[in-house]
DNA sequence: ACGCTACGTTACGTTTACGTAAACGTCAGT
DNA sequence: ACTGACGTTTACGTAAACGTAACGTAGCGT
C-alpha cells in the first residue's frame, strides 16, 4: 500500500523528464520524500503531477497550478477554496475561448489567403 | 506620391512601438530609407509592414516571415515561389486547425471540470 | 576492485519578440 | 539659451519551461 515509484518510473508512466520532475519539484509543485539522496514518488505526488499536467493541458502556468495545489493542501475542499479554484478556472475558460475564437478566424483568414494564392498560381503561364 | 513616413507616424498607424519597428529591421524584415540618420518609411515599408502583421497574427515566426518577404523580394510572382508560399502556408494551416482542435478539446474538459466542481460546491453545507 | 547505470546538484543556455534604460543628436517653439 | 519632443545607437533585461553540460555519488553485478 505504501508502494513508492523512482524517478524514472514516473517520467516513462507520465512522459515527462527528469528535468521536469525536479523542476516542479523547484517550483515547489512536488514535494516527494526522499530516501537518502534518491527522490521517492507516493500515489500522492503522482496525484499531484497528474493535476499538474492536466493544468498545463489548459494552459495553466505553473505558478498558477502552483497556487492552485497549494489550496487544495491547505485543508482539502472547504468552500471558500473550491470557490476560488472556480473563479480561476472560469477566467482561463474566458480566455480559451477568446483564443480560440482568434484562431479560428485566423484560420478563415488564411484559407482564404491560400485560395487566393492558388487562383494567382492556376492564372499563371504554364512551364 | 513619394510620401514617405516617419517611425512614429508608423507606430501610430499599425500600432506598434518604435522598438518593435527597429527589430523587425534589424532581423531584415524592413529596410527602411534614411533622411540622415532618421528612418522613412515608404508605401512599399507599409506594405511590408502589413504583410509582417498579418503574418504574425497566422503565428508565423519573424523568421518565416522573413523568408516569405525575401522571396517575394526575390522577383514578385513567379510560380516556384508562389508554391513555396503555398506549402508554407499549408502546413502553417495544418498546425493552427490541430491546435485549435485540442484547445477545443481542452475548453470541453474544463467546461466539464467546472460543473463537477460546481457539484462539489453545491454538495457543501452551507455556511 | 572495476565499471556501468541511475541518481543527484549547480549553473549556464535556449527560444521569441520585444522592453527598458543609458547616452546622445536635432529641431521647433518660447 | 532653454525646454521638450522626437530621433538615433548600443546593450542588457524579461518571460516560461525546461535542456544541457559538467561533475559528484551510490548501488549493483562480475
Amino acid at each position: 500500500m505504501t508502494e513508492t515509484f523512482t524517478i524514472r518510473q514516473m517520467c516513462d508512466q507520465f512522459s515527462v523528464t527528469p528535468r521536469a520532475l525536479r523542476f516542479y519539484e523547484d517550483k515547489e509543485l512536488l514535494a516527494p520524500a526522499r530516501h537518502g539522496m534518491t527522490r521517492l514518488y507516493s500515489h500522492r505526488d503522482r496525484a499531484r503531477l497528474t493535476l499538474i499536467l492536466r493544468g498545463k493541458r489548459f494552459g495553466f502556468s505553473l505558478e498558477d497550478i502552483r497556487q492552485l495545489l497549494a489550496m487544495y493542501d491547505h485543508r482539502g475542499s472547504n468552500a471558500a477554496q473550491l470557490t476560488r479554484s472556480l473563479e480561476l478556472a472560469e477566467q482561463r475558460l474566458t480566455q480559451m475561448i477568446a483564443q480560440r475564437d482568434e484562431l479560428a478566424q485566423a484560420i478563415l483568414d488564411l484559407q482564404h489567403e491560400i485560395a487566393q494564392a492558388r487562383q494567382s498560381l492556376a492564372a499563371l503561364p504554364r512551364t
